[in-house]
DNA sequence: TATTGTTATACTCTATAACTATA
DNA sequence: TATAGTTATAGAGTATAACAATA
């Protein structure tokens, strides 16, 4: 977590902060509120992550997946390992192509996907709750502007490297 | 840093990206730039805040620091080993209390940090070039009331600890 | 020779615990 | 006894490098 003070004010006393320091406070905030409504599930937001991915695309290999996300594939064997162990998902070996493993959801997986997305939703009505209907349907527009200008890959959550990559 | 995939959205394919997301997603890009744009200085933006909160609050120490920041003191030590180390600040015994270092800004240390100001400047205006200016200052409304009603600090950056934490 | 997945290893960021000096 | 700062240590979260199996 990278912590900071708004920098674009002179020297003076600040007179406000900055859009882009409030982007990357409110952000941060969102984020670790998240993940902490996540915790009693016992997942993190990447483990949650693989397992909308995978949902979206059954069949889909771990390559595909660190491709998306970004990440390292060494890391996405440990992130598999964890929800393998926990039996929300499976590998199979491709009969196509011997060194893939296929990656499909469980029941269980499914079951658990559903609650994720549940506080996935309460999060964002949690979040958005001091703004009038209008005024968040203006805050997700102009998210979704700087989003696109800044090359941003819809759904998906910027890693360090994978900025501009196009959607899988 | 948390990577995830917008979870709010039905099984079926996503409508659109959440506001929750979409802030985490703007955000951590936000941040991710504010850090590369700072990398040629050899900074952090860790560093980098606490050259501005000593610069707002001369002779302050560095238990204030951590209060203020919502990290441990022994990081604290760190950060301002390494700063002291370029030059950019000096420790200074306390004579009223002997444990209290005093930290201050030398000259070299208030160049930088205009340096880094206008970094921030640039770095802001990147980030909402997309925009006009009326629907900057929409942007700029909008994410302060969120801010405020999420209980945020104005300045400063959550950490996994500090929220709600009355302004130092 | 290239690619998928895996293991072993290492690095960054940050916290906790134990300690010293001072109050 | 409590507080400011420091040191030593540890953990989470990732990446890189080397490797095995398959193509």
């Amino acid at each position: 977590m990278v912590y900071y003070i708004d920098m674009a004010s002179s020297d003076a006393s600040p007179p406000r902060d900055s859009c882009a320091f409030l982007l990357a406070q409110v952000g941060a905030h969102a984020a670790q509120r998240f993940a902490e409504r996540l915790e009693p599930l016992g997942l993190t937001p990447p483990l949650a992550g693989v397992l909308r991915l995978v949902a979206q695309n059954p069949a889909m290999n771990q390559s595909n997946l660190a491709d998306r996300l970004g990440t390292s594939p060494s890391w996405i064997v440990a992130l598999v390992d964890d929800l393998e162990e926990r039996g929300l998902l499976s590998r199979t070996r491709s009969s196509e192509d011997r060194r893939v493993q296929e990656l499909r959801l469980t029941s269980g997986g499914r079951e658990v996907l559903a609650e994720v997305a549940e506080i996935a939703r309460a999060h964002d009505r949690e979040l958005t709750a001091a703004l009038t209907r209008d005024q968040e349907r203006q805050l997700h527009q102009l998210l979704s502007e700087v989003a696109l200008a800044g090359g941003l890959s819809p759904g998906v959550h910027p890693g360090y490297r994978n900025l501009g990559r196009p959607e899988g």
